[in-house]
DNA sequence: CCTAAACATTTTAAGCTTGAATTTTATACA
DNA sequence: TGTATAAAATTCAAGCTTAAAATGTTTAGG
């Protein structure tokens, strides 16, 4: 993990400490997640994020949209709602006037189940994070938007 | 990747907050180095991770530390080292002794390719991070500290 | 009408990741 | 010595992830 001090001044090693540190916590937690998740849930993180993107929008995402939100390839959202569709969580509904695109909804079932699992998720996070108080939380929150990852982020 | 709010007070609520700010910059900056890797040096984020941590180490590594320095699944290891042994930037080693271990290490080739790889990769995380000047880098970085990451962490 | 470009999605190949099972070797101890 | 246990590594099945190619559909321009 760590990444080599091969060159660099102080202000560059110390952005790669930070780096290095936010990936560190980062993996640990979403380890943690992961494992309570699947032994708890018999779920997955990424269903857990394509569920909640779902849940958030009342009428359903078209494939695209929903890529889009999760930043991640389309290729993948498709193999990650075929899995759902399988669990009955989710339907693939047809969108009248565009035989190209499908509208993704979570099933009554899926709802149900995502909200079981995100009220214990928040409890997760809160337990994880305990170390933090809210002030802290708040000031690491505003640094973070500094950082690179804020083109068009909606939340 | 919004969690629903579903319930929990307000405390909790900033800490969920953070960790999907947290989430969203560390996804962000990995699919940029990501991305990079590949166009720039044909490599990956999980190859240069492995060979970060062989070239810390001078001796090499047992793929038994290697699993646990990374904090990835020993069979993952076993991969990801096949691969860079094929491409000959790493090498098997045998421990006398114990026939069950192998040692693992950057070959010449290796380590002159990941110090090339390493340059690029501090200048990089630097201008990710431009926004973010010495004194809130450090800050953030001993706030992480809190978190739970630190079980037996070694940089 | 026809066709080229744009669009939405899926498929594919390659690699990453995990947890569990398996194989091989070492160690402890009866 | 013999055998049970532990340890190191690999293999396996399933799922995640990406970039690129392929498929099918819509739209715009001529």
């Amino acid at each position: 993990m760590t990444a080599g001090n091969v060159a660099g001044n102080s202000l560059s090693k110390e952005r790669l400490r930070l780096w290095l540190r936010m990936l560190r916590v980062t993996r640990q937690v979403e380890a943690e997640l992961r494992e309570r998740l699947r032994t708890e849930h018999d779920s997955t993180l990424p269903r857990f994020d394509v569920m909640a993107a779902l849940y958030a929008a009342e009428e359903g995402l078209k494939m695209n949209e929903l890529s889009k939100r999760l930043r991640v390839s389309n290729g993948n959202v498709t193999g990650i709602i075929d899995r759902l569709v399988e669990d009955g969580a989710v339907e693939r509904i047809a969108i009248e006037g565009d035989r190209r695109a499908t509208r993704v909804c979570l099933t009554v079932v899926g709802r149900e189940n995502f909200r079981g699992m995100a009220v214990e998720h928040e409890r997760w996070i809160n337990a994880l994070f305990e170390g933090v108080n809210e002030e802290d939380a708040h000031h690491i929150g505003e640094l973070l938007h500094r950082l690179p990852a804020s083109p068009n982020n909606a939340d």
